[in-house]
DNA sequence: CCGCCTTAGTCGCATTGTTGAGTAGGTGCG
DNA sequence: CGCACCTACTCAACAATGCGACTAAGGCGG
């Protein structure tokens, strides 16, 4: 239900392909709402099916034909209010790296480790890309002024969100290997 | 498929019932594995179905029967061998918020930050509960004191990384709430 | 010039997850 | 003594998501 809020948010950029959507979705997007090509396409025929999107067919020569997708006036609207009105359901996290530290204490604290390490390498590559575009929003200016001048808040909030949270796993990764030397010394 | 391993986890606190994982479900793992009751009875079945959990029918007197599982040998094995290996997919975060605030510019600017003091409410909420569940662990030591004597350190790392994604959340929120008095200034 | 990468998708089934209701006795509250 | 809430589930139906492969053309490196 939500992943149809998000394509049309993501759609408040400007116009784009499914193709490209599905790499938006990659980058930022996935901060807060993950999703498969194969779930967006579907998606956007339903979208458009509903009024909500319109398509217009690229030709194009050297390339597979493609279709752009702009938000209509009734999608605007449904997104509106969607945005006014409170979520339906807590947020929810679907991490299976905490299932694992759940149950980590049966297993080797070599292998453990490596898990860990590998979330924080993975963190600070999100990190150093989410930073790249917010240096690219704010164009040399301080936050301040960015606010100050910008139309859209809402894309840097939640940016923010994702940079704060990949932050706090970072430290939290840090925390949890340092808790496993103190348990296996210099192994 | 995930789910099967969280039910496991929360197995090696010891034996339960359906309806008591239902309601661990809801405090502590709901931090990074929701699920609703109706899941988790199918999941129960399916766990019993191949061997790896055992169940046990616990007549009560004035109350419906229960049947009581806990984790076999098979179960065990099972579980250790997720645990050591990385996971197939990395962290998911499903949040309405989020994609409401990415939109929140074609919205009243109350009705924003009416959502995000839902939100910060709720998250303040939830870290109260943490904390007293931690203070409860500590039992009044220390926490070196207690990752020393304690012979399972990863239901406590669990909780610190809920602990402190609420924390991080709560910060998110009052800059949220800051950018909305300075767009809307004194309304 | 062979094979792999990228663009730009499509198909279909299988697994998961969600919704809403039903059952059935017991407990506590005014 | 009536009503709501708690324990302890079960069932059916449906919506959402994921998995894996498939098409089809051009580009690029060795």
């Amino acid at each position: 239900m939500s992943l149809k809020y998000a394509v049309l948010a993501a759609l408040l950029e400007g116009e784009a392909s499914g193709y490209e959507l599905s790499k938006v979705f990659d980058v930022s997007l996935a901060n807060f709402w993950a999703s498969t090509p194969q779930q967006l396409y579907r998606e956007l025929e339903r979208l458009a099916q509903d009024g909500l999107i319109e398509a217009r067919v690229v030709r194009q020569e050297r390339r597979p034909d493609k279709r752009m997708f702009t938000l209509t006036e009734a999608g605007r609207r449904d997104l509106d209010a969607f945005a006014a009105t409170p979520p339906r359901r807590p947020t929810a996290i679907r991490d299976e790296l905490l299932i694992k530290i759940q149950a980590m204490d049966g297993v080797d604290p070599d292998a453990t480790r490596a898990l860990v390490e590998e979330r924080g390498a993975w963190s600070r590559g999100k990190l150093a890309r989410y930073r790249r575009v917010r240096e690219r929003l704010l164009a040399g200016r301080t936050e301040a002024e960015y606010l100050r001048e910008t139309d859209r808040v809402g894309p840097y909030l939640t940016l923010m969100g994702g940079i704060g949270f990949e932050e706090e796993n970072l430290r939290w990764c840090e925390r949890v290997l340092t808790v496993l030397r103190q348990r296996a010394p210099l192994g």
